[in-house]
DNA sequence: TTGCTCCTCACGTCACGTGAGGTGGC
DNA sequence: TTGCTCCTCACGTCACGTGAGGTGGC
């Protein structure tokens, strides 16, 4: 449904500001694409259709598209901030804990994943040639025994996280751009574009 | 493609050991639909079919599954594994890398994310009525002026993790069962059944 | 006339889950 | 004959991304 007057033809009141998608898009950061897929929905939707049929938001519909911003950094599926937006949710506490637990669950889960894969660099390095089947053997040995790491493991673990993450020298992060683009260089067409969709998936 | 042959007839050879899907759904942990997948994509094949058309996986099979699940536990897509399993990855170290990089970023997100959860706990308890638009306010305010925690606040927040995770008294888990049972029954099926989905998903 | 923004389909994503309808061996 | 396992479609998931083909105002 939705209002279908033309805000073009407004009669002797002052015209409320509007907004169109592309400015909307602009002003919040969401994409159009976003802003289309609330409207299907019915998450958010303009009030207003000017006389071209596009969509015209007005300052209520701003507040809540920002209501459903906020909320999605919050983590909360857009099913669940239709009911917290219309007021459905039978226990706003519950649902937030809910929530909190989720997240917790998978802090734990990736922090044992971080430690296996740091684990894996380690152990990497210790073989003359890192193939796909040392990686294999490697990593059959570590599920299969569950490895008890060495102080000296341990903190070569420690110093491959921060090198993963901290910062690195104007000369390491150079060179290894320069590995990558030669291996870049090697890669199928269909590689590069997996890898470009799963560099994007993660922004 | 695949070899068609009949594992009923085999000829003067002892015939070797082979694995229906519903054996290696319970012994692998997998679902019967995770093997037809695989199959379908050409990323673990069973070797053979019987007479009647039914997947056979022989030991070498059962071996290469073992290595799909192994890799998939340290998070690879299965594309990925697929270039690992067919020595196709150009850089083993730099592809366990980048998975290492990639679980660090959702660490540090999901870290953020679990701290202003926590604090949105505490601030509902603050509140006299915790319901929906008490907590959309005070997401406007948290996201508004990244309010900075006094100790006190800070000592509550870790406190609620705690509760959140770690062990409660069989009381209180009664409790929270009989709370959360009283709001499921004012549910609607659709309510319910997306619960059950999340839920799912979790696991 | 040329750009720019806007519109509505409609398919693709990732790794399967979930029926639907049917067959074959014990 | 009744269960059980197996089979092959084929749609659904979640939150959009990405064209495809077309319209309207400056």
């Amino acid at each position: 449904v939705g209002v279908e007057v033309d805000v073009d033809e407004f009669g002797g009141d002052a015209p409320a500001a509007t907004w169109s998608v592309g400015e909307l898009a602009a002003a919040t950061g969401l994409t159009v694409r976003t802003l289309h897929h609330y409207d299907e929905i019915g998450l958010a939707t303009p009030s207003l259709r000017n006389h071209a049929g596009h969509r015209r938001y007005t300052l209520a519909d701003v507040r809540r598209l920002h209501r459903v911003a906020a909320l999605r950094g919050f983590g909360f599926s857009l099913t669940e901030i239709a009911w917290l937006l219309d007021d459905r949710a039978l226990d706003v506490r519950e649902l937030v804990r809910q929530q909190l637990d989720q997240v917790e669950d998978r802090l734990a889960r990736s922090e044992r994943l971080r430690d296996r894969l740091a684990a894996v660099l380690v152990q990497l390095d210790h073989a003359e040639a890192p193939s796909a089947p040392a990686l294999l053997q490697l990593m059959e040995e570590m599920t299969a025994v569950e490895h008890t790491y060495t102080p000296e493991e341990l903190d070569e673990l420690a110093e491959r996280r921060r090198q993963a993450t901290a910062g690195l020298t104007e000369d390491q992060l150079r060179e290894m751009n320069d590995h990558r683009q030669a291996m870049r260089a090697q890669l199928t067409p269909e590689q590069i574009a997996e890898m470009n969709r799963r560099r994007m998936r993660r922004s």
